[in-house]
DNA sequence: ACCCGTGTTCGCTG
DNA sequence: TCAGCGAACACGGG
């Protein structure tokens, strides 16, 4: 489920739902990775959602919620009587919202005041998509400039790069595969030899990829994309497929660790 | 049964 | 010092 882009949705979503509404109940049903107190929660009001990178914000009246979604988390409505529910919260007006996740490796957590130094956040490099307040603004940042100062320095692949969350947050494995393949540069290439012209493609990959993907996963609730047997990306899970571009049959490697999809005619690897 | 994996962290290695 | 693995976490789905 969660990149940036899905994760900015969850933050829309939470943020029209439980705004300005006070916490009445909570329910943790998975405290160890998951520990929060409903005492430390109930009778407090939501006053805001931030978000970034992937870790989504609550600010409440004096304490923050931290969630950050791992590989299969999500927020919904009314979770009532789902299955993989990890954490419940009951809000005036009767409203519910929850967490269902399905492989635990997500978390969430309460800390008091603003939490600004919880590792988690603390680490974390800028959001893409922030402006003044993070995960409020536009795509507008997201330029050329912005990779190289961020990549500045760096000496792996442009895509190992790309998804250090301490140079930008939020980017994940698709991000990444998918803003390449736009951009038409093999996500091995050395970021340091990336020119103006390539990064500026890069940042322009990335800022269509979010943008659709913000289009298509709107919603109350976030669909596994893999699932389902629709795939809305280019060449991410596109082995053997004909790339959108060229025709050529599109190639699967492992960079990063993860599964990465190329078109070998569009992103020729770049020789020394 | 077996393998994979939209994420993060930790430990080992060259 | 650090980039680059692999494993661990955890568990459903193909």
């Amino acid at each position: 489920v969660p990149e940036l882009p899905e994760v900015e949705i969850a933050r829309r979503n939470l943020q029209r739902w439980t705004q300005d509404r006070t916490v009445t109940g909570v329910e943790a049903l998975d405290p160890a990775r998951s520990p929060v107190a409903p005492g430390a929660l109930e009778g407090r009001r939501v006053l805001a959602w931030e978000r970034r990178g992937k870790l989504l914000i609550g600010r409440l009246e004096g304490v923050t919620l931290f969630s950050h979604l791992g590989m299969t988390g999500k927020w919904v409505r009314d979770p009532a009587g789902r299955r993989f529910l990890r954490l419940r919260v009951a809000l005036s007006g009767g409203l519910e919202v929850g967490v269902l996740d399905a492989r635990r490796l997500g978390r969430t957590w309460l800390v008091p005041g603003r939490g600004d130094d919880d590792p988690a956040v603390a680490r974390l490099g800028p959001d893409p998509l922030a402006d003044g307040v993070h995960g409020t603004g536009g795509l507008g940042g997201l330029d050329g400039e912005l990779l190289r100062a961020r990549l500045a320095g760096g000496r792996g692949a442009v895509k190992t790069l790309l998804l250090d969350q301490g140079r930008i947050a939020g980017l994940g494995n698709i991000c990444a595969v998918e803003a390449c393949f736009r951009a038409g540069l093999h996500p091995h290439t050395p970021a340091a030899e990336l020119g103006a012209e390539d990064l500026e493609r890069l940042a322009r990959g990335l800022r269509e990829h979010i943008a659709r993907t913000l289009e298509i996963e709107d919603g109350d609730e976030i669909a596994y994309v893999t699932q389902g047997g629709h795939n809305p990306f280019l060449v991410y899970g596109r082995e053997g497929a004909p790339c959108p571009r060229c025709a050529a049959a599109i190639a699967r490697e492992t960079l990063a660790g993860r599964p990465t999809f190329t078109c070998p005619r569009c992103q020729p690897p770049r020789s020394p």
